[in-house]
DNA sequence: ATCAATGCAAATAATTTGCAAAAAG
DNA sequence: CTTTTTGCAAATTATTTGCATTGAT
């Protein structure tokens, strides 16, 4: 992702708040900063780690308080995998309606799109009798590399 | 589901617990009832419920403990709809690849199959160089009965 | 008898909330 | 100044766990 993009992204989100007469306060303004300083997938903790080396003082109350606006922003979405968090994604604006694969070896999540997949859930959806209106579709795998080599490359942290 | 499915499936989960030398008890007797007497997806909090009409003793640990044996089995399968608690799901055995459309309208859950959706699952995954070992579909829609006649036949409980 | 399984109550852990103080517009 | 936002600590809620007791094999 580009730098314009990432400012691009923040900026939209600035407008939001504006939009409904919300605040840029400190606190908030170390949250923002770190979510579109990141392409990766986050937890609520880490984004407090993160938003806290900006400034000391962010509450994990806030963190919590703000992540909802992010998401009704539409500009990051809500993931879950089944684990006891959520994980937020900050490149929902950009691909809106990409799918996600975990890597049950490293556990890298990996994002894709397919135009095909989309137009058989619509299709399908038809058939039942609904509009779709939102989907989620998340793979689990084991990576071939990690098979062959018995490491994986991918692998984060 | 005809009752020889149920029985058979109830069945399967009995040998599954003597495999691993589990003990047939009366709790467990009274959720693994519950379980395999419904079609429907369940919580634990209602799957607890439903035990406790067998057999009043059942402690909501128990519940929370059999929970998983039933995952192990392979014969219901966990869901999660981003709410704060999980959905299990008895119908795994019998369509082990089935996905799911919940409707915003009514909040029904109606399941699907798509042997084209998983043929793409699994070109895209090989092409990202993963093997799919699981997927898990999602389609959020509304419902065109409701937008249509402003109710919904679907409509559960 | 032996060891797994239970109920109970207390413990977890992520997230939410009440409230008085601080800061933005 | 007025209203929103904050940090703190306490509350919430689904789920898990320690432990003494019960029950299946």
């Amino acid at each position: 992702m580009a730098d314009v993009d990432k400012k691009c992204v923040r900026q939209r989100f600035l407008d939001f708040l504006a939009r409904k007469s919300l605040r840029l306060t400190g606190p908030r303004r170390a949250i923002i900063e770190a979510v579109f300083n990141t392409g990766k997938h986050f937890t609520a903790d880490e984004l407090l780690k993160w938003a806290r080396r900006r400034d000391k003082s962010v509450s994990r109350a806030t963190v919590y308080r703000t992540l909802p606006l992010l998401t009704e922003s539409g500009l990051v979405s809500e993931l879950d995998f089944g684990k006891d968090h959520k994980i937020y994604d900050p490149n929902y604006a950009e691909h809106p309606h990409h799918n996600h694969i975990i890597c049950q070896d490293c556990g890298k999540i990996v994002e894709f799109e397919s135009q095909k997949i989309e137009h058989l859930e619509d299709e399908i959806s038809r058939q039942l009798g609904f509009s779709p209106r939102a989907h989620r579709l998340q793979i689990t795998a084991t990576c071939e590399e990690f098979r062959k080599l018995g490491a994986c490359s991918k692998k984060e942290d």
